[in-house]
DNA sequence: TGTACATCAGTGAACGCGCGTTCACTGATGTAC
DNA sequence: TGTACATCAGTGAACGCGCGTTCACTGATGTAC
């Protein structure tokens, strides 16, 4: 039942090189050909563990946004709340905890394109977004209370933050050279969070 | 030096071909062959008018793109000023005329995403970003004074609106059924509006 | 701990197809008189 | 307005390559005694 630790091993590298390849090439582009030349395996591998490459990409991002969400979740629970006083501190460290990755940004855009033209890829792709809304909000509303705001609707936050993380996303990456583009964001991050919340709380 | 009327038609129903056959099949997906037969013609054809199916989309992108923007403009210059009284009316009104294209939305955010890994096509949606920020700003000012709010960044707001319509666009298409999705969409834009005006104007 | 055996996981060769790309050609379009 | 000619635009056949997919095989891994 349990698979061998040889065959874990061989679906770890799969993984590795499929998220390499699929950044690289685009997600429509890549090959199998590529992928297995990538991990170090012949093709006839490929098919021992996976009857097409969608499936494959489907198994590598379901797994990597699951590792990265908690990640984030771990990361903001370990965060040091002692320096988290205002709105702004809230911004800057939930920003710092995301992040900004080029190749997984293109990656899950790529992939949410697709899913919306697959049916039953859709529903895979609306899931995360709710377990990404839901990951967010208890640590958001704690966070809001230290810092002296208290939200009506913490769902309805956590969605705008999603939405205001993956436009600006796109506008820092398209302009990597410009400082503001990162500014700009942080500022719409507070805007959006000061807008949610009201006066309240622990401060 | 203006091509011929054939070759304009032959052009015409290439960009149309390539716009169905990416958002059916993908961007990396579609191909020569596939937009050949649905415009038509044989592939010598296409390589008469084009070296590769990039060039094509590229084309068709950039035409399209900014054809949709123009028709948002005329639309907002036409509309009935009358009837926008709040922020919320303001809202409203560019949520109607901007609308959520499911295919252009997909086809726009896998470009997007291969430009970002493609040295010179990177420029190509930064320009369009900023044309998009630059047609807006006129009208959102004037819209803006209309309702009584005063802008102090024109610009900071339209990227920020720009920010919030990739966002939520995504999370509308990947929840169609779900009226929820579209109301916070707008409550978002409200907010934003909001957050970067302050009260003034004619109102 | 060693040996014999069974099963499992990955190999690598082979097949075939879709399709990118080229090119000599033909019929359509435009021009000059 | 008609005719002759030149150029242009799209045709369709041909070539070849990359790669998806299959499968008989071999060596690796795990199990029973």
């Amino acid at each position: 039942m349990p698979p061998t630790r040889r065959r874990a091993e061989t679906l770890r590298r799969l993984h590795e090189a499929a998220l390499a390849v699929f950044a690289a090439e685009g997600f429509g582009r890549a090959s199998v050909e590529q992928v297995c030349e990538r991990a170090g395996f012949t093709r006839g591998a490929f098919y021992s563990n996976f009857a097409s490459l969608d499936e494959l990409f489907l198994a590598m991002w379901a797994e990597r946004s699951r590792a990265l969400l908690e990640d984030l979740r771990a990361a903001l629970a370990a965060a040091d709340t002692a320096d988290v006083r205002t709105a702004r501190d809230l911004v800057e460290l939930v920003d710092a905890a995301v992040g900004v990755d080029d190749a997984w940004y293109r990656v899950t855009a790529e992939f949410t394109a697709h899913a919306l033209r697959t049916p039953g890829l859709r529903e895979v792709v609306a899931q995360r977004e709710d377990a990404i809304a839901g990951t967010l909000t208890p640590v958001l509303v704690s966070f809001l209370r230290r810092v002296g705001r208290a939200v009506a609707d913490p769902r309805a936050l956590a969605l705008a933050l999603v939405a205001v993380h993956d436009g600006t996303t796109v506008q820092c990456l398209v302009e990597p050279d410009d400082p503001a583009a990162r500014r700009r964001r942080l500022d719409l991050f507070e805007a959006v969070v000061l807008a949610y919340t009201t006066p309240g709380g622990d401060a």
